[in-house]
DNA sequence: CACCCGATTATCT
DNA sequence: GATAATCGGGTGT
């Protein structure tokens, strides 16, 4: 269990990482770990879906400038953006953008659990269903599972080992292409194909 | 399985 | 005062 933390520590993305054009960002986290160590517990899901929101974009949180719940995604890159969304879910984004935009961030829509599998069918307690598909298949849901919430954001998730990001050298590499559509619950710029998602193949 | 709708509140206008 | 980067339960096919 120690080693396994230790591993995923030592393959964790650093900042040159997110230093780059956020959509791209969003197309080379799938297939990468979210992690978390909180009070000796790990949990571990294999990111499977993302989106990006930059500046420049009507849809995104920062587009019309900085304010105090936007703060993060002006910030240091790599930190958390965590943010309440129709006043009962938390969405979780990390920091991520070239010099070109103010801000930017990638949103985590959905993970496959890896690690800690029992711990977040606990953390889920609401889901009638607590079937490994509807476990973390959501923004809402995996938040929840991985037990994340309003003080995780501005977080540093290049130091901090309460979260993080990782390639993955541990698990197995199944086959999958990567498709892209327009982005979920939005009404605006709807055009932009900047939702990512991993399509398995047989 | 697809669609529809209510819940619930921070944030912005 | 309206909207929202969602979810889960309900209804109907």
């Amino acid at each position: 269990m120690n080693n396994l933390l230790r591993k995923l520590l030592d393959d964790r993305l650093a900042q040159d990482f997110f230093t780059r054009e956020t959509t791209k960002v969003a197309h080379d986290l799938l297939g990468k770990l979210l992690v978390s160590y909180h009070n000796k517990i790990l949990l571990v899901g294999k990111i499977v879906e993302t989106e990006a929101y930059r500046s420049d974009d009507p849809a995104s949180h920062t587009y019309r400038g900085k304010t105090e719940r936007n703060s993060t995604m002006f910030g240091p890159i790599g930190h958390a953006y965590v943010y309440i969304n129709y006043g009962i879910h938390y969405g979780f984004n990390v920091v991520a953008r070239d010099e070109n935009f103010p801000a930017g961030g990638v949103l985590i829509r959905a993970v496959e659990p890896l690690e800690g599998i029992e711990v977040m069918k606990k953390n889920r307690h609401s889901a009638s269903d607590a079937s490994l598909k509807n476990l973390t298949n959501g923004p809402g849901k995996l938040t929840q599972a991985f037990g994340i919430t309003k003080v995780d954001d501005h977080l540093d998730l290049l130091t901090s080992s309460k979260i993080f990001l990782a390639k993955n050298s541990i698990y197995p590499h199944e086959n999958y292409t990567i498709e892209k559509s327009s982005r979920i619950g939005i009404s605006k710029a709807r055009e932009y194909l900047w939702r990512f998602y991993i399509k398995k193949l047989s």
